[in-house]
RNA sequence: GCCCCCGUGGCGGAACGGCAGACGCUACGGACUUAAAAUCCGUUGGCCCGCAAGGGCCGUGUGGGUUCGAAUCCCACCGGGGGCACCA
């Protein structure tokens, strides 16, 4: 007879909330107790509702969590919504539904579902990011930014008000392109003697001039940025959802166009975003997407002089394009290398179309082509372009640089495979050593110039001939490395580069920055991959910006006072079908007058990311209306001790919020560097595995064998296998087989109808359109939410993707009716409820069982291998089920261990344990480590390595008695009989191994 | 193309360089039942010898290596999954 689930589940549940069992102590109300920060990734709470995905996370942390109430830390473990986003919106634009009311009753379900689930979140401290309580302050440290600026001297935020005081003080100064830098003499700038004086002092700038380098300077900003805009959308989309120059959804054309946008300065902190990761503990490969996402690269910048197009035409000729600088103006382009020592084979240049420069130095009988390419370019989005990257594009500008090492006149070309975005916008092209150099040269007929010598294997591999000879193929490399199959991209020795010949390409490159240095001609620069963040988006459903913009489109932050500006009401939320955001239509709320003056609002809202940049500090302090976090009650919880979710996020919030937390850390808000100190990737939880067989049209089977490109399409009803047969290449459609249709002969499935034909089985992820997700609803109806649970924490390590199998759940089922057996016995409807527990001793040989597996379940849970911390419970309770009455100290610490578990069957069997208070605070039980050892052991002793016997010795026996019993034990004696043994090998308490021969 | 992770029974998965397959599922056999389901008990990597008790051989994707000893460490290859992708 099954124990009643669904009665002791909602019991225990409303047990828990009225009770409030899971409460966070502030810090002064536990002064003694360790405090542990156990966090889950806060859902966005979509339509659909839960799925199987998010109580295994959630599980997970609720196990560490009561494991750690039960040893006696103080805990805060809370729970919230990230609720702002796009398809609340486009869900209430199809259905006309304002989109707070569908997103109201989707955190409804949400609630509802987390709380079936048993999980011990303190609900005090539940937070909603759409709740203008709490985007008061996503707003507030908006503006921190706003008013911030990235020091260089001390290379962290700092007050604006600081930056005009260095300026002032002269410490900093400013660039050409406006830029803030240390100002390169200690004395000022007058001594740079001979020079151009790029810099230029604060006071020598005008009032305009200083506020934009103010503007220029702050973490959150305005500026152009080319974007994808959908007119018939109304919207700006992501580079992800244009497909062939439309939109994804709808197939709308997509325009590239400029738009003034905000900005946040993220790329100021791409090295302590980088250098932090070190000090994480975090899983490797998400640290390593973080690495290569920052993409950090060491070289030089060198610059390269604009030569005249012609020998005859001067600078100052009206060839040289507008505007005319009458010769007085070096003409230069930078260029960022990783690898300066080949900076003698650089035979070409070439910019990104959009570069600044090629206005000016393309003259006239080149701009029709220029122009024409340049409009090519700017019809493709960034995706095609790397879509058809295969093939390299670009055309000559008619101009030519000069290369500052030996004064080549090098032709410059645009071409879209040099992005503006990244280095400089332009590169020194080396073909001979660089991919896409080398085939952009064979493709125009550009002269390539061996600077690398390669290994002899690599010629060897590459050479356009079988020559074996290692002095031809070095020859024929030098003469013609056009010839060769591919450009050589390794490191080798440094050939035709006077400075540098002969060098190993480590320290060529090193030598040629430090000539670069000398000659004044490049230095030592470092790129990011890494852009800044483009923060604001055409869309009403996200906080509204606190800026005020004047006449002029200046932005001026919103009194703090007059935090949160809270988003209109409006009626209509649709887009405007213009650039134009929908709040621009709540004319009202648009319209501000301050200090005698007349504003408008920003009308563009955050992106979807905003709210959860900071959500695990309100969570510390979620009522507090005068700070967005209590200063103590900071540095009392911080930082995050465990956080756990799906590794989607690993570039996105992860990296956004460890951005945010710094700013917050320079700006002394918060007291740590980092927010999440433990992070932990939960696995995907893939559907059922499917099996199906290839069949052309007329319905005859193809074997797996005979089948090539075997993928996925959408149909109107959903998705299906599609494949092309190997030979013909007719179209197959996968069969969906049901699983006694199949059976596994040798390394594949076949169908058992036909063995010759093997079939596809694989898992693919839950989806609506495959229709395999799973409802947790469902499940915890069927089996409680217990046993669900169990389930979930016992497919795998937490972090492997595993496949959902219902089938499997029974078995959790079965362990807690056991267990239910085994305790309490029979009827659990009796009126005064009775137990198998007696006040009996533990048998010697149980109790040791019972000891190793307090210890082994403690260790699980720490190192969150749940999957085997259960098993040892199950195998406990098997022992259990062995004895005609269950030992009470036995019945109650297993009851304990299963707690973080089972939570609800656990509580209950406490109770009727004749215990009035909730286990949830109950310690952990503690092993004995002297009952962990028996007075004997069992070892296996191998011969050979091979196992052959087993002896048993006294726990505490020296090692020459031990082999003694070893070499004359019955199982050995057949195996070094006529042998002599050559070595004996004991490893202490594992082992003895017999080396014969 | 580059980077990262992973290949263990019919399935999910265990195993500090030391007894491979813990634990669960499935399947099979048995008990209970008029019967079925549910439940409970037993067997369950493959091959071979033996009536049996028992014993042997082979086995962790493939091939090599290090080691007294390798699923585990190293090299190469094959297969699967994920990330980045014209990043100079």
């Amino acid at each position: 007879m099954p124990y009643n689930f669904t009665t002791i589940e909602k019991k225990w549940q409303q047990y828990w909330l009225e009770h409030k069992s899971f409460r966070a102590l502030e810090p002064d109300e536990a002064p003694d107790a360790p405090k542990a920060y156990v966090l889950d990734m806060f859902p966005y709470p979509s339509g659909a509702g839960l799925h199987v995905g998010h109580p295994e996370g959630y599980t997970a942390t609720d196990i560490v969590s009561r494991y750690l109430r039960m040893r006696g830390h103080n805990v805060l473990h809370p729970m919230g919504w990230d609720a702002f986003g796009l398809p609340a919106e486009q869900y209430a634009i199809k259905n006309n539904v304002h989109p707070a009311e569908t997103t109201r009753k989707n955190i409804e379900t949400f609630k509802r579902q987390i709380r079936m689930l048993g999980l011990s979140y303190d609900w005090d401290r539940e937070i909603d990011t759409t709740d203008p309580e709490y985007y008061r302050w996503t707003q507030w440290i908006f503006l921190q930014m706003f008013n911030s600026y990235f020091d260089p001297i001390d290379q962290k935020a700092k007050p604006i008000g600081h930056l005009i005081n260095e300026l002032q003080n002269e410490n900093l100064v400013v660039g050409p392109d406006g830029s803030v830098r240390i100002n390169p003499t200690q004395e000022g700038l007058e001594e740079i003697a001979g020079e151009v004086r790029v810099e230029r002092l604060w006071r020598e700038l005008t009032p305009i001039e200083q506020q934009d380098v103010i503007d220029g300077q702050r973490l959150a900003y305005m500026d152009e940025v080319p974007v994808n805009w959908c007119p018939g959308l109304g919207t700006v989309l992501a580079n992800e959802e244009v497909i062939d120059g439309k939109s994804e959804v709808g197939g709308y054309p997509v325009e590239r166009r400029p738009m003034r946008q905000w900005m946040l300065r993220i790329t100021a902190y791409a090295d302590r975003l980088l250098n932090d990761l070190d000090t994480l503990d975090w899983p490797e490969p998400l640290k390593e997407m973080q690495r290569n996402w920052i993409g950090r690269s060491e070289g030089a910048h060198v610059d390269f002089e604009i030569a005249p197009p012609d020998e005859n035409v001067r600078r100052t000729d009206a060839a040289w394009g507008e505007p005319n600088d009458g010769g007085n103006v070096d003409l230069s382009v930078t260029v960022f290398t990783t690898r300066p020592d080949t900076l003698y084979g650089a035979t070409y240049m070439v910019l990104a179309p959009e570069h600044p420069l090629v206005d000016r130095i393309t003259p006239s009988a080149h701009r029709e082509t220029v122009e024409a390419y340049r409009t090519q370019c700017a019809a493709r989005s960034e995706r095609d372009r790397m879509a058809e990257a295969k093939e390299k594009t670009g055309v000559f500008i008619g101009a030519y640089a000069i290369n500052p090492v030996n004064g080549e006149r090098i032709p410059i070309y645009i071409a879209d495979y040099v992005l503006m975005g990244y280095g400089t916008g332009a590169i020194m092209a080396v073909p001979a050593h660089d991919e896409r150099d080398f085939e952009f040269a064979k493709k125009f007929k550009l002269p390539i110039i061996a600077v690398v010598m390669p290994d002899e294997t690599w010629l060897r591999a590459e050479a356009p001939f079988p020559d074996a000879d290692p002095i031809s193929l070095a020859t024929a490399y030098v003469e013609n490395p056009g010839s060769f199959k591919k450009a050589f991209t390794g490191v080798g020795v440094a050939i035709n580069s006077p400075a540098i010949n002969g060098l190993p390409t480590p320290q060529a490159k090193a030598r040629m920055i430090d000539k670069l240095e000398e000659d004044e001609t490049g230095h030592r620069a470092i790129t990011y991959k890494l852009r800044d963040w483009l923060f604001s988006r055409q869309r009403y459903w996200g906080e509204p910006f606190p800026i005020l913009l004047d006449s002029e489109g200046n932005a001026v932050a919103v009194h703090e006072a007059d935090l949160p500006v809270t988003l209109p009401a409006v009626a209509d939320f649709k887009p405007t079908g213009t650039p134009e955001p929908p709040l621009s239509k709540a004319t009202e709320w648009v319209t501000v007058s301050r200090e005698g003056r007349t504003f408008t609002r920003e009308t563009n809202t955050m992106p979807q990311w905003a709210g959860s940049c900071w959500y695990y500090l309100r969570f510390i302090d979620p009522h507090n209306k005068h700070r967005f976090v209590d200063p103590v009650k900071e540095r009392y919880w911080m930082p995050v001790d465990l956080y756990v979710g799906g590794v989607e996020h690993a570039v996105l919030h992860l990296l956004y919020s460890r951005f945010w937390h710094k700013v917050l850390f320079d700006l002394e808000y918060v007291s740590t560097p980092e927010p999440f100190q433990r992070l932990v990737n939960q696995g995907l939880i893939l559907g059922e595995t499917e099996y199906h067989v290839f069949e052309t049209e007329q319905g005859q089977p193809v074997s797996l064998g005979d089948v090539r490109d075997v993928d996925e399409e959408a149909t109107e009803t959903g998705v299906r296998m599609v494949a092309h047969d190997r030979r013909t290449g007719a179209k197959l459609i996968g069969r969906r087989l049901k699983e006694e249709e199949v059976e596994k002969v040798g390394d594949g499935y076949r169908l058992r109808s036909n063995p010759e034909i093997r079939v596809d089985a694989r898992s693919f992820k839950m989806s609506k359109s495959r229709g395999n997700v799973v409802n947790p609803d469902t499940i915890v109806q069927d089996y409680g939410a217990d046993t669900f649970r169990l389930y979930e924490m016992y497919m795998g390590p937490l972090e492997a993707q595993k496949p959902w199998n219902t089938r499997d759940i029974v078995g959790m089922s079965r362990f807690l009716n056991s267990v239910w057996r085994n305790i309490i016995g029979g009827d659990e409807e009796a009126p005064v409820p009775g137990t198998r527990a007696v006040d009996a001793p533990i048998p010697d040989a149980l109790d040791r069982q019972m000891h190793r597996t307090i210890k082994k379940v403690a260790e699980d849970i720490t190192g969150m291998r749940f999957n085997t911390a259960i098993a040892e419970l199950i195998k406990l309770n098997n022992e259990m089920g062995k004895l005609p009455a269950i030992p009470r100290p036995l019945a109650e610490d297993f009851t304990l261990m299963l707690a973080p578990f089972a939570p609800h069957i656990a509580e209950e069997i406490w109770q009727r344990l004749g215990h009035d208070r909730s286990l949830a605070r109950h310690p952990f039980p503690a092993y004995d480590e002297a009952k962990l050892t028996k007075s004997t052991m069992e070892l296996p002793v191998q011969v050979n390595g091979k196992l052959r016997d087993k002896i048993t010795v006294a726990a505490d026996a020296d090692e020459a008695s031990i082999l003694r019993t070893a070499t004359s034990a019955p199982g050995i004696q057949q195996w070094v009989n006529g042998k002599s043994i050559k070595k004996q090998i004991y490893v202490p308490k594992k082992l003895v191994n017999l080396v014969v021969g």
